[in-house]
DNA sequence: TGTACATCAGTGAACGCGCGTTCACTGATGTAC
DNA sequence: TGTACATCAGTGAACGCGCGTTCACTGATGTAC
């Protein structure tokens, strides 16, 4: 037994660790597996004696630190994680400046909107080109209703993409249509089209 | 002159078509050149003569479905395309089941989560386990509300998720902000976190 | 304690494929006479 | 009307690169004697 086990282990660890960074950071296609090995000090040649493929790492970093995630958080349910104070606390920092930035830490998802294609100027003056149409559509359907339709409407637009392009990442086709119908409802409330 | 003007206008234009349908359908790394011109019925060759690059194709069709769409509503304007009913029909067909189904229609940033990478099972199933704990993090957030809570809970996460990915897909800083803020303000209100 | 050895983690060259892009060529079109 | 010709749209083979994946080999480690 040459090597300890524990040993691969801590190296499994380091190379998920360094491919959540970058996929965080630059979605899937844009992440080489070179990148990643390099990242956590190794060649590509070993990456395939710790996963199958370069899905299976992907797949297999975020259901890590999901589960981490909710190790955490059953840890600290005796105290007061339910609290209406901790979910709002996780939204501002979902959607607060830092995350926008550098989006190395927290959500795998966030990945969907850095990958290939989508770093072209080009392109995402495009896709802001038919934001501002969605946006001005969802405000000018509401604006006899006062002074706070903008926000709304850029929500209702957010929530729109949002609802769509979670619901068609997911496996489950039942939760997917669970958060589709959830979407409407609320973005028709938001708009009091109801 | 061999061939009358209109005759590369024509191509072109059913080029942009195919393209359409293909980058909604599958996203951007998914579809290649070929695909494209196949679809309109041509061969990979003569592609480059109508288009500087892939992105600048990928562009020049959201770009274009954008400013026809818009010129429609300029024009039907007058009768009553603002009025609520419109932005309503609008929402409720862009979370309809049929556009869950083929997204080959309507909005151009669907495709952000068709991309190579998230039809793997395995990473649809890690991604759903992220959205699960999102959800139950938020759910939770709220249960002393009432029953209202999980379709909230869903409509949350879609936000936050849409919120940031649409924000980072597109150009201008400032518009960004306000999407991401805006979305911030609804999703907090929505958890009654204000 | 020191040396030979078995094990296996890690290396880096190489393979193969897909795909964006280029280019020399073909052939269809409309025009000139 | 018919034929020769110039133009240019379209073709398809080929290039080049990146990258996922494989594999024969190296060398570091701990063990046995």
């Amino acid at each position: 037994m040459p090597y300890p086990p524990s040993h691969r282990e801590q190296v499994k660890e380091k190379i998920i660790e360094s491919a959540r960074r970058l996929f965080n950071c630059r979605g899937f296609n844009a992440v080489s597996i070179d990148d990643v090995m390099a990242e956590a000090g190794l060649t590509r040649g070993s990456f395939y004696t710790y996963f199958d493929s370069k899905s299976a790492l992907f797949a297999e970093s975020v259901t890590r630190f999901v589960s981490e995630k909710r190790a955490t958080r059953a840890e600290s349910a005796s105290i007061d994680a339910r609290a209406p104070g901790v979910a709002a606390k996780i939204a501002r920092n979902y959607l607060s400046h830092r995350q926008f930035d550098h989006a190395d830490e927290e959500c795998p998802m966030i990945g969907l909107a850095t990958d290939v294609g989508l770093t072209d100027p080009q392109v995402r003056l495009a896709f802001e080109g038919a934001l501002r149409l969605m946006v001005d559509i969802f405000e000018q359907g509401m604006r006899r209703k006062g002074e706070e339709a903008r926000p709304r409407a850029l929500a209702i637009s957010a929530l729109c993409v949002g609802g769509l392009v979670v619901a068609r990442s997911i496996e489950d086709r039942v939760f997917a249509d669970e958060v589709r119908e959830a979407a409407l409802a609320i973005a028709l409330s938001l708009g009091n089209w109801t």
